[in-house]
DNA sequence: GCTGCCGTATTATTATGCGATACAACATGT
DNA sequence: ACATGTTGTATCGCATAATAATACGGCAGC
């Protein structure tokens, strides 16, 4: 008689033997996570101190020190009748200091700009973030769910074409740990979760120079990228343009949208 | 004989009392702090050991655990060869996850996409955090300095168009404590810091529910914002728009923007 | 009115985070 | 080349600071 009633526990908590390690700070990003989570699974857009600590896997006492702390410093906010909490504006300070100091950013910022132009589209910069790519920079041109408008949105390398266009110029034995440590669930009816196919994939990526997949992490989404290189001809980026269908064919996003994503991410390449 | 290179060493160390407040946390955001502060003051993309340790006010010993664990969590990434710390990717989960669970944001983002649109002009959402506005959701159009582009950069509210119909709206006391609490420091020459014309300037963007500033936070910049009410009547946020001289004239902006900045605030605020 | 769950407050215990110290690897300048 | 002042790394005993158990009051819903 189980009564459990959300998802796994625990995922598994971190063990860091490090004597430099302290063990507090990541519980108070697992609370952060928590609402991450919340959404995602049960769409909820604020979380009681009980839900805080099933999801983020501790018991209520250790969710109290944590909710009480980050209420104090300003990265939380507590609704003072529903006593509910969620993530507060201050939040953005750490995505302000990310891409500050990201000098690949700058460089990539006012050529989106320019790319979002020609076709009126979105266009996207992301990078590889464990197993998932993370969408850093957004230009936004059309209204698409809200989740694909937002920066910082994560989704698994392997059935993005950002994230194939950079997982193609990745050293081999790279590659392979990545594919191999992503749990291959699809996200839309389509989504290609075969090992072999996702493998001939990214190779007809690497040898074409960008990617192009339909209804891969969302229906009705034609995405395209294409990589982009540092100096020393690593990966670090890839430029991401979607369109939509019915809007858009796929032909016509083969012939305007794919050479527009190339072209953009050949002009970042080349001032890094 | 001082030999303190650096800036104050430590603005003043928040002291917590409370039994359920948990310092590390604090300490570890004051890490990730440093970088913001380093970036700015010093132009730093990168920070070493020494020098986050200065910047977030510890001793060694403390920014060595810290930025291990930060490094661990991969908040942090070290360069291998430099040893020298960067923000890494994984914060752009956090300002996701605000973003995410703001009901607001969700359902400016399509007026804000629009209102771009109409004169192919940037268009911010900006809500208030202690005495700054936070820019939290941005549509980039023009190639403004790089900084003007991100989403959460800071801005004092007392000279930025957003902050004064934000501030405009707010209780006379809440107002008075946030002006107060200012530091006025003025960002560009013309930044206007004379308390009683911020107060006039403030009065009129109460009455005419909009506020218009020009080179106030940038050089060159005409700065337009309309507030934004909740189904209570109380401002959360504002939608700013910014043009630039000399395209721009003051005239042109206060006969086109400026509408399309009340009227996309009125949207939003219809819809909450 | 009873029962369960939630958020809050308080406590003793000890594990945990602390910071002094010593070391190594560079850079710097003479 | 050497002496000097950095910087980053590693170790360790001590006491503080974070912990988890507990008890309380409030608010739901049967």
């Amino acid at each position: 008689m189980d009564s459990q009633k959300t998802a796994p526990p625990t995922p598994a908590r971190r063990t860091e033997p490090n004597p430099l390690y302290v063990a507090s700070v990541e519980k108070a990003f697992d609370v952060l996570k928590a609402f991450r989570r919340g959404q995602a699974e049960f769409g909820l857009r604020d979380l009681g101190l009980s839900e805080i600590a099933r999801l983020a896997g501790m018991d209520k006492s250790a969710a109290q020190r944590f909710t009480s702390t980050l209420v104090a410093l300003d990265y939380l906010a507590k609704d003072p009748i529903t006593r509910r909490y969620r993530p507060a504006v201050k939040l953005a300070d750490l995505y302000f200091t990310y891409v500050i100091s990201n000098r690949l950013a700058e460089i990539a910022m006012p050529r989106l700009i320019e790319a979002g132009k020609v076709y009126d589209t979105t266009v996207n910069l992301c990078e590889l973030c464990g197993t998932d790519i993370i969408y850093t920079i957004r230009i936004p041109h059309e209204k698409a769910r809200f989740e694909a408008t937002i920066a910082g949105r994560r989704v698994p390398a392997f059935c993005a074409a950002g994230g194939n266009v950079i997982l193609a110029h990745l050293p081999d034995d790279e590659r392979q740990a990545i594919l191999d440590a992503s749990p291959l669930r699809p996200l839309t009816d389509e989504t290609i979760i075969d090992p072999t196919a996702i493998r001939s994939r990214i190779a007809r990526a690497r040898r074409a120079m960008f990617d192009i997949g339909v209804n891969q992490a969302m229906m009705h989404e034609i995405s395209t990228a294409a990589p982009v290189f540092n100096a020393e001809g690593k990966v670090v980026a890839a430029v991401q343009i979607p369109v939509y269908s019915p809007q858009w064919s796929l032909a016509d996003a083969r012939r305007k949208i794919v050479p527009l994503a190339v072209e953009t991410a050949r002009a970042i390449s080349g001032s890094l």
